[in-house]
DNA sequence: ATGTTGACGCTTGTCGGACAAGTGGATAGG
DNA sequence: CCTATCCACTTGTCCGACAAGCGTCAACAT
């Protein structure tokens, strides 16, 4: 039996698939910058030779992807890449598959949580050199208002997102920062959801201040233990959660 | 005069936003599996009180994020999730940005670049640990498909791909893997089109074949090293080409 | 002359109905 | 029992129409 390549794969292309590559194809080759309008859905549809209906999925499916923007009553516009308009899909992707049942509950969360610390963990020696001193005392006022917040009981997750945000931006990577942003809100939805998030707002206020103060002494070994100290203990508890019937307890 | 604040934000918020919203929660709220069968738009549209056109709206926007597939014909499935569907949009918004001209061209490139290289190098010890014999055959086989490839003075972006996708499989953190891909793709796509891909395919296959050696030899320092040195390279080859007109060569 | 208001045109948003295209199962025939 | 056809159902596309929001400009009042 010969084994044949069925690479057919054949896709009659859906007619508002092809505007959508169209628009695309328009946006890039005319360089279109962000904020650049775009003609009116109906002179698309006149101009494509397709109905109306047709140009306005293709600009949703574009609208969802964050690369065109329709303002209701004045057009539609080229938009700013950005992560954002991915974020919701991203985070929605990471939820508890129901699929995994009586396997790894959360074990997308412990993937996430893999890769930022890989990558912070990674980054911190070079984000030390780039820091100034201003940046040290933003993030130690980062961390005072953590402290504040963590002897009244509160959580302070804007601040810890704004840490990690803060430690790693003179850096200059700025899809980096926009990559640890998304994987930020990813781990704190998820783990949320999960009701892990935060049980011991004093020890992560410790965690971080001492982030600072090897930042702030030029300690790079140091520096880089504090980070991955603060990832072992999130992972530790995260890995009790995933496995309460261990008897390791 | 008070200032009275006026926090209305006013969002209307359009219907076929709503629907959106209503269908991601239908799913999640029902713990849909992939696969699963949506009710007919009609149907949605009925139960909805909305019109098909908008029903078809915000599937459209839902289709472009990978969480819904619509099979012509036959009906609206929930997806399985996959970072497939944000490639694209990926790549194009990495694209050269117009409004950075005169500026960093080719900078995210860069940034692509570094953060898969922190991830690699961060992960490959961990990489060696769970690699079992038939990892280091699978990749010895791959990089002779290298050396095949680049003495007929080819290139050999499949294998790239797969060396680098197969040397961290066994970490079994699906979510990095499929970022790897992602990033992979997008590196390579921004370096295509600047021109830049594979001018030296005989060096690219040493620099792989010693980490396969590395690998085999067990040598977590030696195999951190020479992927190391393999990303310096290209970093190397990107600054050449980013600055062109320095007088450093 | 100047500031305000209103009308108007353009745009996107939503609706309803209609038909084409594709799929899968039921049904009638061999 | 197997096969071919029909048919119900679904998504894809089109058309026409109207509502809602926005910007401009002209007419108006001050």
């Amino acid at each position: 039996m010969s084994e044949k390549l069925i690479t057919t794969l054949r896709r009659p292309k859906l007619l508002h698939e092809s505007v959508q590559e169209s628009l695309k194809a328009y946006i890039a080759e005319n360089g279109l910058v962000p904020g650049t309008a775009l003609p009116a859905e109906g002179d698309l549809a006149l101009q494509l030779g397709v109905s109306r209906g047709s140009v306005r999925e293709a600009i949703r499916a574009l609208e969802s992807l964050g690369i065109v923007e329709s303002r209701r009553g004045i057009g539609v516009f080229v938009a700013a890449f950005s992560f954002a308009p991915l974020l919701d899909n991203l985070v929605f992707g990471l939820r508890e598959s129901p699929f995994d049942t009586g396997r790894d509950p959360g074990r997308e969360v412990a993937e996430v949580l893999q890769i930022r610390r890989v990558l912070e963990v990674g980054l911190v020696a070079e984000a030390l050199q780039a820091a100034t001193p201003d940046d040290i005392d933003a993030l130690r006022a980062i961390t005072d208002r953590m402290r504040a917040s963590a002897l009244k009981g509160e959580s302070f997750a804007a601040e810890d997102q704004l840490f990690h945000q803060t430690l790693f931006r003179k850096l200059g990577n700025v899809t980096l920062l926009q990559l640890l942003d998304v994987f930020w809100m990813a781990f704190f939805k998820a783990s949320h959801d999960i009701t892990l998030a935060n049980n011991d707002p004093m020890a992560t206020w410790r965690d971080h201040d001492a982030i600072v103060d090897a930042l702030a002494a030029g300690d790079i070994d140091g520096l880089r233990t504090r980070l991955d100290l603060h990832y072992d203990g999130i992972a530790v508890v995260l890995a009790r959660r995933s496995a309460p019937n261990s008897f390791t307890n």
